[in-house]
RNA sequence: GGGCAGGUGGCAGAGAGGCUAUGCGCGGGACUGCAGAUCCCGUUUACCCGGGUUCAAAUCCCGGCCUGCCCUCCA
């Protein structure tokens, strides 16, 4: 039985999807006003291992994730750059899946675009108005948050106390300084939709309760996104959804943590981040892939070169140990290695946990069938081990060249020999004599 | 100031009342044409501080201190 922290009841709770067998899970994705970063990446690699694991235990997951293509900083990039925004916007969006299919990041079921959805939007709000949740103010139309007494229970506040950090009375067309846009009134030759209060765009939020309802319906079983979303994002999408449907939005809230530079959170304002396709030119995808998995997805995790040299040496252990199983062979899924990592990830998806797990199996385990089937289940859920490029062709090859050399070497012809080792390293094939004899892998 | 999550060996980082974490680094050894890989041994009282509960606390409770994220740009 899977247990996982949620951050709404503040405690590890039994994963309890509401159909059963069926799970619907929402992450929200990134806003594409430029390329992805190392965090954006942290986050999506996370919800696709979350997934994996879910379909893993035989659950039927739909899993959606959007992208925000307009906003204010879409807008004043496209601005600056002197494209229209959407289009632009769309055109990351198309780079971002490229960087996280280069990470081995599956992508969701459903990737809905907020400008794909604007007349469920539409509707969304004037079901707000309706029902006296939001009003109307001069094209822009906002949600009063006075009006749903259970404002604040995702992210711990309280509306009293927020609002007596607001010191002067607000001077914009809300009537509470707490309250926030649905809809926004569109400003001189910024992209807009026609709408019940005149041309205009949807605030951030409301696209991802209207998708959600799209979707899912009023209640979806997860929720999530980096920890930085839960106030505001997070807390407005309950309050719209919840002020709308009058049901339970979602049934676990699920949050990573930040992946921080010199301690301080990766983002585009503090421009100490890292692109996805600028590490990807240095680090092989499933090293990323277990520098960032190999941490408690709730943890903050510092980025660093060194960070990345540690998982080098991880994902070199276990892919060495893959690559040195006998060619021929069944795995054996059922093995007590296997039994352990589903103990492990049952205990609110501890990957690190399991990554101590794989190094041990890979240390320990002398059952070439044990192994591989511990192997091929964990691979299954991490990607970490490299896809062969080689055909059997280049493979039968190498071999080739490792049986020359291994004749030079017992002729003691040690210069040929260290000739063939040192060129085959150049093209990324490392030889290893062991007792047992010379096996190669790829580097 | 408030909300939430944390503070564990040289470093990274699990564990959550009694039982070796693990990896890296470092030291020694085995194997070896060399290199690498692998294996073995070591790195002695690691658990922020102060109280408390208990036969027993790194783990539970109370009070501090410190760090990260958030407090309407954020994955």
């Amino acid at each position: 039985m899977l247990r996982i922290y949620d951050t709404l009841r503040k405690k590890k709770v039994e994963f309890r999807p509401r159909d059963g067998i069926k799970v619907m899970m929402y992450a929200c994705g990134p806003t594409t006003y430029d390329h992805a970063h190392m965090g954006h990446a942290r986050t999506a690699m996370f919800f696709d291992f979350f997934r994996r694991y879910l379909e893993m235990k035989g659950y039927f997951v739909v899993y959606v994730s959007n992208v925000t293509d307009i906003d204010d900083k879409v807008i004043n990039r496209g601005k600056e750059l002197g494209v229209e925004p959407v289009s632009l916007a769309r055109m990351y969006a198309k780079e971002y899946f490229r960087d996280m299919d280069a990470l081995r990041v599956r992508r969701p079921n459903i990737t809905p675009y907020a400008t794909d959805h604007i007349p469920e939007i539409i509707e969304f709000v004037e079901g707000l108005i309706e029902k006296g949740y939001a009003y109307e103010s001069d094209g822009d139309v906002y949600f009063s948050v006075e009006k749903f007494p259970e404002y604040g229970k995702l992210s711990g506040r309280r509306p009293e106390e927020m609002l007596a950090g607001y010191s002067r009375v607000s001077t914009d067309k809300k009537r509470s300084p707490l309250d926030f846009a649905l809809w926004k009134a569109a400003k001189e030759g910024e992209p807009a939709w026609p709408s019940p209060w005149g041309p205009g765009r949807p605030g951030w939020h409301i696209e991802c309760s209207a998708m959600n309802y799209r979707y899912f319906g009023p209640t979806l079983d997860v929720h999530g996104g980096g920890t930085d979303l839960i106030f505001p994002h997070h807390e407005n999408e309950i309050a719209q959804s919840e002020a709308l449907t009058g049901r339970p939005f979602a049934l676990h809230w699920v949050h990573t943590g930040m992946l921080n530079v010199n301690r301080e959170k990766m983002s585009k304002s503090l421009r100490n981040y890292f692109l996805v396709r600028e590490v990807l030119k240095g680090w092989r995808p499933e090293v990323i892939r277990v520098a960032l998995l190999n941490a408690h997805y709730r943890t903050p995790l510092e980025y660093s070169t060194d960070v990345l040299e540690e998982a080098r040496k991880v994902h070199d252990k276990i892919w060495g140990a893959w690559q040195s199983l006998p060619s021929e062979g069944e795995g054996n899924r059922e093995s007590r290695w296997v039994e352990k990592l589903v103990e492990i990830l049952n205990d609110d998806l501890n990957t690190r946990k399991a990554f101590t797990l794989a190094l041990e199996a890979v240390a320990k385990e002398t059952d070439a069938a044990a192994l591989r089937g511990f192997l091929e289940v964990f691979d299954a859920l991490f990607s970490v081990i490299p896809v062969e490029t080689g055909g059997g062709n280049e493979n039968a090859l190498i071999d080739l060249l490792v049986e020359v050399r291994d004749r030079a070497r017992k002729k003691r012809d040690y210069e040929m020999a260290d000739y063939i080792r040192d060129a085959l390293r150049e093209m990324g094939i490392l030889l290893e004599d062991t007792k047992e004899g010379t096996r190669w892998r790829r580097a």
